[in-house]
DNA sequence: TTGAAAGCGCTAACAT
DNA sequence: ATGTTAGCGCTTTCAA
């Protein structure tokens, strides 16, 4: 009768009620061509009858190998990061490695508690989505370990990376909203600490003086919450050079700034155009619905994951990036 | 100099190079009482010296501990889970644990290979936020593994729960809209295989037989993505008996649906009152702004990793359930 | 206060 | 085809 798993059986048990050798349980357990099929069944009906599963813990200190993957993300309120997780998963499962994902907070010493595990063989690598200024700080701990970054990156850090060109994306977003005819156009940005958020602004004003525009004061925010891009839009509007349009680095911040928008008595996008970034699901429900920078977030995270595999396989070979295309939604707000 | 912390290195190499045993380096890791100030200092500085940080592998299956808790979460794409997390993380971290997420997708087997690595003490214990249906579909193989539920829970199980009164939560929400004058009040419930969703169907039943009104044709969906509330009303809309009310078991569904009630070319809530559940930030983003039955997600998730780590310390003390407060979030769209 | 040695559960040489 | 045995890195008696 097959009981429920017991986890104070060991091959050792197996083995001897079995009439053979811990070895040869061991090889029964790995899938060894080398069992006579007799006693392979033997061996098979004694573990099905004590519910026996082998100890991870133990398997994985012998091989130094877990099939475990870890996924640092920065901020789970955000959805963007949801599909890229999904994305990773996919990957990873289809190559029989499992995902655990830790929620860091971008939060320096948390990550390094994480990669902590990756040292300790509890995973055998990580896909980190955390602000690469975190990156370069915890870099020293990171060394040696087998890690990808996803989304926010460094091209000189020879680690494995996938992104987009967050500054030609951003260029090409406000670049688009100059053609719409806007010549006041205001960005609401991220945290600093991430070079996405860097990057955006670069291509930001480099659209802007290519046009001969001249940019605007620009708002930082802390998070991406919708209130900080509704506070940060409410200011952007009473200030004394009135936005035409609005290119936020987030969905989640320009759907913040759609609403200051109409707050304020004013029309997106007849009065101020207003542009995101990531193309969210909810960017559909909105109204006037949200325009635009699509990521290919499932792709992301499905190449890191593959990076990643790909390092654990071959440790030595050489690093490299890769850049994902970005794409213009073009919907109703801007 | 401190190098990076380096694998390969292990008490044995601390103890040679200390001049001292392996059980000295492990009680100076271990804090413990029993060495000379003089020793542990020397110690110390060998460990500084090589960047050392012990194989958690090892200790773990020496301690058979891990200090780490799993949650298993059926959706990251819902922000209502996201508190949660964070609750959850808070206490834990607060207790000296770290925690691993899981995305189970609200499948089986992924949640058994999960519920895998608390037998083998790759963790100590989980959270379980997935359908109450899948935890019992498990319950053979989570057996004797120590675990809480969240949110879904069956109250028979004799396992810990955390979670709301989901029937009266219901019964509650459509009892105010009931007040408000509405006669055809429908609903847009979820999967079925979540308790929850036939909880809040009761309770939206009983409501309406307490008020004498006839309960409308009700939708159930699969998923909570804003497209499904959007194709559910949209149906419920066009049906031969109009809503003047629609209670939605959640925010994201609620969203979905008050943007088909304005592409039906009416007013919300002046012809159709909306109501939603969970209070996920965008609900005051939204114009109106949503009226929702919040759940105090945060402490949901704080009582859950309370109740783990309770049972983790004392896993023979007899098992209860713990119903927090639901709360009628009145704003604009109802 | 410290050390020697056993052992957690498993896998993989090596031997047969 | 199977068994013997060493050892992954750590903690923890037990002895000194």
């Amino acid at each position: 009768m097959t009981e429920s798993a017991n986890l104070s059986v060991s091959v050792q048990d197996i083995a001897e009620r079995a009439g053979v050798s811990t070895a040869t349980v061991s090889r029964v357990l790995n899938q060894s061509e080398l069992v006579r099929p007799k006693t392979r069944a033997k061996v098979e009906a004694v573990i099905a009858e004590f519910g026996y599963q082998p100890n991870a813990l133990a398997r994985n200190l012998r091989t130094a190998e877990s099939r475990m993957l870890l996924t640092m993300v920065p901020d789970f309120g955000n959805p963007f990061y949801a599909e890229i997780v999904r994305g990773i998963d996919a990957y990873a499962r289809s190559k029989g490695y499992h995902v655990l994902l830790c929620d860091t907070g971008a939060n320096a010493s948390e990550e390094g508690t994480y990669f902590d595990m990756v040292r300790h063989r509890l995973a055998d690598g990580a896909i980190c989505l955390d602000p690469d200024s975190i990156q370069h700080a915890m870099s020293a701990e990171m060394k040696g370990l087998n890690w990808v970054a996803c989304c926010e990156y460094d091209p000189d850090a020879n680690i494995p990376y996938v992104g987009i060109d967050n500054e030609k994306a951003a260029f090409d977003a406000v670049t688009y909203l100059i053609g719409q005819g806007c010549k006041n156009i205001a960005l609401i940005n991220s945290d600093e600490r991430y070079r996405y958020a860097r990057d955006r602004n670069k291509g930001y004003e480099a659209a802007l003086s290519k046009a001969g525009l001249k940019k605007m004061q620009q708002k930082f925010t802390r998070g991406l919450e919708f209130e900080n891009g509704y506070r940060a839009a409410t200011e952007l509007l009473k200030g004394g050079r009135k936005p035409d349009a609005i290119f936020a680095v987030s969905d989640t911040l320009a759907i913040g700034a759609m609403r200051a928008v109409r707050d304020a008595g004013l029309s997106v996008p007849h009065d101020v155009r207003v542009m995101g970034f990531d193309n969210i699901p909810i960017g559909t429900i909105m109204e006037p619905q949200l325009s635009t920078v699509a990521q290919p977030m499932r792709e992301l995270g499905e190449t890191a994951a593959r990076l990643l595999i790909d390092r654990l396989r071959n440790p030595l070979a050489k690093t490299g990036g890769i850049l994902l295309k970005h794409e213009l939604v073009l919907r109703q707000s801007a």
